[in-house]
RNA sequence: UGCCUGAUGGUGUAAUGGUAGCACAGGUGACUUUGACUCACCUAGUCAUGGUUCGAAUCCAUGUCGGGCAGCCA
């Protein structure tokens, strides 16, 4: 599976991309800057990557950046845990791809005023990530947004409005009928400004004041229906702390923030399409000197057997249906990273699937795909029984060893190998075994032969039942001369399964992975807690090759036959002796199916 | 019955007025010391109706169906 070189990876292309190559051709930008924005309410997940990677993608293809911002905003949802969480995440994602192209801030930095074509202008340049560094936040610009506030009012732009929040909601109509003026609306530019500037200091309860913008109450589009720019809320922020009483919504925040540090592609998803004129009127009223950035829309992922809504993953987690929000079992980064899936495959995936306006519904199986791709091609092989079965070479004596060649990766040019010993006493999958073999059973069953992988064929002489005629040990015979190397190696049999030595084993606890929802759309269901898969986790005490006594956190394996597996983040250190602790990534596809 | 937005095999996507292609899924075979991988072949599509054109998935019109929008959330 060797790439060649000198053939250029393709390069996707979407109808955003497009638009920044149409946008390039005409030097409308000296550079092409992106950013990924979540606020920090949450934990990242499968279809944050799909934006990250988009952003992040844009910018490497063109030269250009992408930059991190917290979208922080409303202190109400925010926290500090997240921050540090999304921070991780995305480094994780983009490692070895984009992380040139990912851009921070110095930290504490704001953006500076300075000037361009004789005005005054406030930005702020990226640097990349250090240990001085930090991502952008929202919550850095609260003084500049302030200030473009102030300008829009001294324009006769935006109001205080009295309003309660009800009353507010009373005035601004339906889709299918206009709102009305806000009484308040014809406020002088001096009294807007003496009560947004008493807002600021703190003189009015949460609620009582807001500053709007001032559009047109009548629009067919609701959001130009005069939609506020700040609100009071007196609550700490986990990044301003108590400094600030007032907040800007997102919408007006959103596209200032892309201005202050020079976005020129501002992409979200579609349920925005409707905000992107507020957008731009907040962005064109200010008269701003530098070039604009611009809004675009995508669909944001939906997948099979999967749910992305933030509340309701954490109702699974405060549930107990799963361990933590890292658990392996979900769809955020974090648990995808610990149950073993590489990040490349996920970029795989999601740059695979394209981006488009069109509301789909992605199948499981494009992601388990693409996981099982990267690993085949990367995954160490190893030998190890998740549900022994003892069995016994009768030919062998107690203390005999043949040590057998293994092949470590059978994908690599020039693939290594390991020694495996074949001992008297092995343990064979449970599975491989039949008693009564059903048609077409290519592995173990009475009279019949099977080859061990990488040593030798074995005939089943003798099935041995304790008392309650529960099977304890199969009794075989070994053709040593059917070893690699040997007169007879060409011998074919139909199976071939795997084996450790009884002996010559560890023991580890494996954690079995299934999809944590039976039915393809979990979120169309009227309650997704009855469609959870009550088996997605099952436990068992493996044996394996001893090697695998030294696995290290970012080494992937495949157990031969069964599928992927990589140590869990709360398994004991290699080499102390402890029980190590392994998660299945992913099953290999079986297409003998059951 | 307002505004916005979309519709290509089972699924996801490409073709931007000129051969409807790719991937996944499914099927059949070959190979195989992983029932994996790999390889070959097969199945299967332009929402509908008109129009423009030598030629339409693409442009136009009408219709149908889907998604989004009325937080002081993002």
């Amino acid at each position: 599976m060797s790439v060649d070189p000198t053939i250029p990876a393709p390069v996707p292309t979407d109808f955003i991309r497009d638009i920044v190559a149409t946008d390039i051709a005409a030097s409308r930008y000296p550079k092409i800057v992106t950013r990924f924005p979540p606020e920090p309410n949450g934990y990242l997940h499968i279809g944050h990557a799909k934006s990250i990677c988009l952003n992040f993608g844009i910018a490497r293809e063109n030269l250009g950046q992408c930059n991190l911002r917290m979208d922080d905003t409303n202190p109400a949802k925010e926290d500090i845990e997240y921050v540090d969480a999304i921070i991780a995440d995305v480094k994780w994602l983009v490692a070895g791809w984009a992380d040139h192209c990912l851009g921070f801030k110095p930290k504490g930095a704001t953006a500076t005023l300075g000037a361009v074509n004789g005005q005054p202008d406030y930005y702020l340049a990226p640097v990349p990530p250090s240990i001085s560094s930090e991502p952008f936040f929202a919550s850095d610009y609260f003084d500049q947004l302030y200030d473009y506030a102030i300008t829009l009012i001294r324009k006769g732009q935006a109001y205080v409005c009295d309003l309660s929040p009800e009353d507010t909601e009373k005035y601004r109509g339906a889709p299918d009928h206009p709102g009305k003026d806000s009484p308040f609306r014809t406020r002088t530019v001096a009294d807007n400004l003496n009560l947004f500037e008493r807002m600021k200091a703190g003189e009015f309860p949460n609620g009582a004041r807001s500053l709007r913008a001032k559009i047109d109450m009548a629009s067919p589009n609701i959001w130009l229906r005069d939609p506020l720019l700040y609100r009071i809320r007196h609550t700490a922020h986990h990044h301003t702390g108590a400094k600030w009483c007032i907040y800007p919504l997102y919408d007006y925040a959103h596209c200032l923030s892309d201005y202050l540090e020079g976005i020129t592609h501002s992409i979200c998803t579609l349920e925005f399409v409707d905000h992107r004129p507020f957008y731009d009127w907040i962005l064109e009223s200010l008269g701003l000197p530098r070039a604009l950035p611009h809004q675009y829309e995508f669909a944001k992922l939906n997948l099979g057997y999967t749910l992305v809504s933030k509340r309701k993953l954490l109702q699974l987690v405060n549930e107990k249906v799963v361990n933590s929000w890292d658990d392996p079992r979900m769809p955020t980064l974090s648990g995808l990273r610990r149950r073993g899936i590489p990040a490349s495959a996920i970029r795989q995936f999601v740059t695979g699937i394209g981006v488009t306006k069109f509301d789909s519904l992605t199948e499981i199986a494009v992601f388990e795909n693409a996981v099982r791709q990267e690993l085949n091609a990367t995954a160490q092989r190893r030998l190890g029984v998740l549900k022994p079965i003892k069995l016994v070479l009768s030919n062998l004596a107690d203390d005999e060893t043949v040590e057998c060649t293994a092949t470590n990766n059978p994908q690599d040019e020039n693939p290594t190998v390991r020694s495996v010993m074949l001992t008297r006493e092995i343990f064979i999958e449970s599975e491989d075994f039949a008693e009564v073999p059903p048609p077409k059973y290519f592995r173990l069953k009475p009279g019949g032969e099977v080859r061990l992988k990488y040593a030798c064929i074995i005939k089943l002489d003798e099935i041995v039942k304790d008392a309650s005629g529960t099977i304890t040990e199969l009794r075989c015979t070994a053709d040593l001369t059917t070893r690699s190397g040997q007169p007879n190696s060409d011998k074919k049999v139909k199976g071939t399964i795997h084996w450790v030595s009884a002996s010559r084993c560890i023991d580890a606890e494996v954690r079995l992975y299934d999809r944590l929802f039976n039915v393809a759309e979990p979120a169309a269901q009227d309650d997704f807690l009855k469609v959870v898969n009550p088996n997605s986790l099952e436990v068992v005490t493996a044996k394996l090759e001893p090697s695998l006594a030294n696995a290290k956190a970012d080494d992937r394996f495949q157990f031969e036959r069964l599928g992927y597996f990589a140590l869990d983040k709360d398994s004991p250190e290699a080499g102390t002796g402890a029980r190590l602790i392994f998660n299945r990534t992913i099953t290999l596809r079986d297409t003998w199916a059951k």
